[in-house]
DNA sequence: TTACTATTACGAACAAAGTCGTATAATTGT
DNA sequence: ACAATTATACGACTTTGTTCGTAATAGTAA
C-alpha cells in the first residue's frame, strides 16, 4: 500500500481543505470569501496558505489562466480517518467506543443521527 | 454556568494530562518516564511543559517536598468533550454520526466495542 | 495606449509551541 | 561533612504556523 503516508494539515489548512472538498475545486478568491464568512483574514494570507499547501502537496493547481484553480490532492475520508484515529489513540486510550460515547453523550444528538449510527453498527456486525 | 471557559491544551499538554488523569497525580519524573515510552524527550522539556501548564491553570501542584506533585486541574470528560465537539463541527459539518462512522468504519472495532455503543444508543433513545 | 484592477510571488515580521543548557538548591549516601 | 545525585527555575534558541506588505504581472476597460 502506498497510502500510509502521514499527512498533517494544520487547523487553517483544514479549513481550506474543507472548502475545496465541498466545491471540488476553487480559486483563492472563492476560498477566501468562504473563510471570511466565519473569521477575519487578509486575502494574501489565504493565498499564502494555499501556496504552502501546494508545496506540501495537499493541493494541486491549474495555472493555465492567470487566476489559478486549486484542487484538493488528499482524500477527504482518509484525512478525516487519520485525524479521528489519532485522537482516539491519544485521548481515548485507543478505544473508539469511549470516543463515540463522548461524542454522543455530550451532544444532544438527534434521533435521526442515532438511527444512522444504529444502522451502521448493524452493517458492521453483519460483516464479522 | 461557570464552565463554558474554553480551554485549549496543546498536543504535548494533552499527552501529559492523559498521564495525570490516569494516575490521579504524578511527579515530573513519573510523567516523563511515561512519555518516553512512546517518544523522545528531554527531562527538562517535560518539566518546562508542566510548569507552563501550571501557569495556564491546567494543573495544580503540591510543592511541600522538593519533588513537586502535579494534579490535573481540568476535567477529563469536559476536555475530551470539548475537543471532540470542535472536531465534529470543523471536520464533519456538525454531524456526530458522520464522525462516528469514520471512527467505527475505518478502525477494526471489536465486537465488544460495538456492543458498548449499541447499549449506549439504547440508553440515549430511552431518554428521549 | 494608458490607467485601473485583480492576481500571484515572495520575503519579512510575528507568535506559539517545543527543546534544551545551565545555574542553583535540596536530598541522599558514605 | 562532603561528594554525588536529583529536582527546580529560567532564559535562550529553534521550529512551525500565521499574517501581511509590497512588487511584478496579467487582464480589462476607457
Amino acid at each position: 500500500m502506498r497510502n500510509t503516508k502521514v499527512i498533517k494539515p494544520t487547523e487553517s489548512e483544514l479549513e481550506i481543505l474543507t472548502v475545496l472538498w465541498a466545491n471540488g475545486e476553487a480559486t483563492v478568491r472563492t476560498v477566501h470569501e468562504e473563510l471570511t464568512k466565519t473569521k477575519e483574514a487578509g486575502y494574501t494570507t489565504t493565498l499564502k496558505l494555499m501556496q504552502i499547501m501546494h508545496e506540501k502537496g495537499f493541493v494541486t493547481r491549474n495555472t493555465e489562466s492567470k487566476t489559478h484553480i486549486y484542487i484538493p490532492a488528499i482524500d477527504k475520508q482518509k484525512t478525516q480517518l487519520q485525524i479521528v484515529n489519532k485522537m482516539i489513540s491519544s485521548l481515548f486510550a485507543g478505544s473508539p467506543a469511549d470516543m463515540v460515547m463522548q461524542a454522543l453523550g455530550g451532544n444532544n444528538t438527534t434521533a435521526a443521527e442515532l438511527k444512522k449510527i444504529e444502522d451502521l453498527i448493524k452493517t458492521l456486525k453483519a460483516k464479522k
